[in-house]
DNA sequence: GCTTGACCCTCTAGTGGGTGGAGGCTTTAG
DNA sequence: CTAAAGCCTCCACCCACTAGAGGGTCAAGC
């Protein structure tokens, strides 16, 4: 398979299947044109990656997957582990964004969104409210 | 105030000032040593960006709201419009966010964690559930 | 006067995770 | 035979800083 045919399979950008090749996710074969030869191997391991990365895992957790998915004698509790430490991250970062959003939508509340100059959103940047 | 003074009171690291006077958010005059002199207005500048920041506007948006800031005769709507798309954008994040967390925490539920291989986490990251 | 340490300066390069574009092959359809 | 689509590499760029090298300056203590 050619790239255009696996970028379309697995739902990624061609850019982005050379990029993985770079960082050495996977090593298609080449073509005598040079052109990249994927096997079902590759695809499956992009999809794989693609579906991690949806998930907002890393580059590097997503390497560290990879590697205990191919893995036949992996303990799950190394997986369960990346997984759960990604999630802290998650909820933090949730809860961090959550922090702004309150803070902005009472703002956004208060301004008249007028013609007029006066703007609680700026006295609040400022902090002279 | 040298840059050290500026960025204990505004809670910057001295970096980020530098980097903020690079990319034309304030011009502290220069003492004769060639170290940075920074005005009450450059403090100021920097304490509304360092809390334009912490609410997740982008670098653009702020420049946009420092001169909103600046003009006497500015209409809060542009302000208030601001804040709304970036409003909008942290509630899409948020959502992603949470879609990934409510994925994430169903499988690591679903994970044994301990030394045997079999992991659902990894087989739905292959998709193969 | 001298040293020490805390400051300050500029400049370059790197982060993550790609993305855009230039410039140039190859293949395929008509 | 030609045009379009597809593929290649390489370099630069995105955001918002951050790290570090290499060096100048200043204040305090001896």
């Amino acid at each position: 398979m050619n790239i255009g045919e696996v970028a379309k399979m697995v739902e990624l950008p061609i850019k982005t299947i050379r990029y993985y090749e770079e960082i050495g996710f996977i090593q298609p074969r080449r073509s005598a044109n040079g052109y990249r030869s994927f096997r079902d191997s590759d695809v499956h391991k992009l999809a794989f990656l693609g579906r991690a990365r949806s998930l907002g895992f890393s580059i590097e957790d997503c390497r560290i997957l990879l590697q205990l998915y191919e893995n036949d004698t992996r303990a799950s509790a190394d997986v369960k582990q990346i997984a759960q430490e990604h999630l802290i991250r998650i909820d933090a970062k949730v809860k961090e964004l959550q922090a702004m959003r309150n803070t902005l939508s009472h703002l956004i509340e208060a301004c008249a969104g007028d013609d007029r100059p006066a703007c609680p959103i700026l006295l609040d940047l400022a902090m002279l409210n």
